[in-house]
DNA sequence: CGATTCGTTGACGAAGTTCAAGCTGCGTGG
DNA sequence: CCACGCAGCTTGAACTTCGTCAACGAATCG
């Protein structure tokens, strides 16, 4: 919700910051004491396991929030490309003023949008095949962006794959399928659109 | 068939309700203006994709809350065992006073378990075996119920199946391969015992 | 111009699904 | 009591999918 206030609001702890791609917003670990709402730009937030392999738990886009842990960062944030964000002091729960209450229900509505956000990504994980996924991926990112069939797709394969939980290659090799199959065309490797978008919705298993 | 009978009545909107086995708590699509907090028994959250297929997104047992939607049922809740939960009003935003404030609170905390939840098990379903994943299932299941060495797993195959991404066949195999190997032994097919919990919590990738 | 990074593609094998059958426990009815 | 049916679980064999290994093409940058 980036209305009327620009700049730096000391007053309401919301500061715009800036990231170039590449950078590390937030490590792993470190104390949450602020979340995100992106304004400009892409980010990913992503954890690694014990074995070395990376999970990618999000994408983030313009108006998307990020970064709600309760106490800890429970996974790091990265700039997918250059962006700008607000930092947002998250409210003291000690606090029982009318700011505070304010301050409080932005939280729980952010808080409800990242909830919604990560259940809906648990749902397209339950068996389901390499077009499946990347179908779902694709629609998802088209929805969230708001590009109803030119899909600009700022992350690299590698990232696509750590979030579907596919192999780099199974991605490529998807994505060529899915072209082939006459359901999407690339330009590029990152500038996808949708040919037919009802078979692709079909495949991605929803119907919005 | 509907709502359990009986409740004991508080002025703060909580309510002690009943299910039997196999009863459906709240559909998807309904109204979400309550949730749960369940004191006896267990219960499984699920959606219906369109070709069918069953998606299990959560168990939950005595302590655990569940239905923290927004607006509508974004899922329907079962009973897996006869089970007694407490009926919570959700807080409307509009109130301000002290009763409110706590509920608002009591709401926030709920809120932020259940994403956790859902962000562990998010965490769980990159790129993983079936050994993995039922290795996981096991000691989750075990840590969520307080039974660090026999676990008593409440729900069928089929769920755990449909929890974990995998078929019945893959899930049945994966025990005795698991008891083979020496990890596990198993009492009927709902009692577990763990024989070896270091190679298990590795095998599952925590060390919880 | 090579060096590097990222994406694509082919061959092969391991893992998991599908198909099919059989087993076990349990309730029902004879 | 046993016979029977049923539902849930297990197991075997064939097949499919996707990951692994390897090579190669395209774009970028010094």
């Amino acid at each position: 919700m980036p209305d009327g206030l620009c700049g730096d609001d000391h007053a309401t702890g919301r500061r715009l910051v800036r990231f170039r791609k590449g950078e590390t917003i937030y490590y792993e670990g470190d104390v949450a004491d602020t979340w995100f709402e992106l304004t400009e730009g892409a980010a990913r937030t992503c954890r690694f396991r014990a074995d070395g392999h990376r999970q990618l738990t999000g994408f983030y886009y313009a108006g998307d929030v990020f970064g709600m842990e309760d106490q800890d960062r429970l996974e790091s944030a990265e700039a997918i490309t250059d962006l700008a964000a607000w930092r947002v002091l998250k409210p003291l729960s000690e606090r029982a003023d009318e700011a505070a209450l304010g301050a409080q229900s932005d939280y729980n509505e952010a808080l409800t949008r990242a909830r919604d956000s990560v259940d809906e990504r648990i749902f397209l994980f339950g068996r389901r095949t390499a077009p499946e996924r990347l179908a779902a991926f694709i629609v998802l990112t088209a929805n969230r962006l708001r590009m109803p069939t030119d899909v600009e797709l700022p992350m690299c394969r590698t990232d696509i794959a750590d979030h579907l939980g596919l192999t780099i290659h199974t991605v490529s090799r998807t994505f060529t399928q899915l072209c082939e199959s006459g359901l999407i065309s690339l330009v590029g490797s990152s500038s996808c659109r949708i040919l037919d978008p009802v078979r692709v919705m079909a495949l991605a298993g929803v119907e919005r």
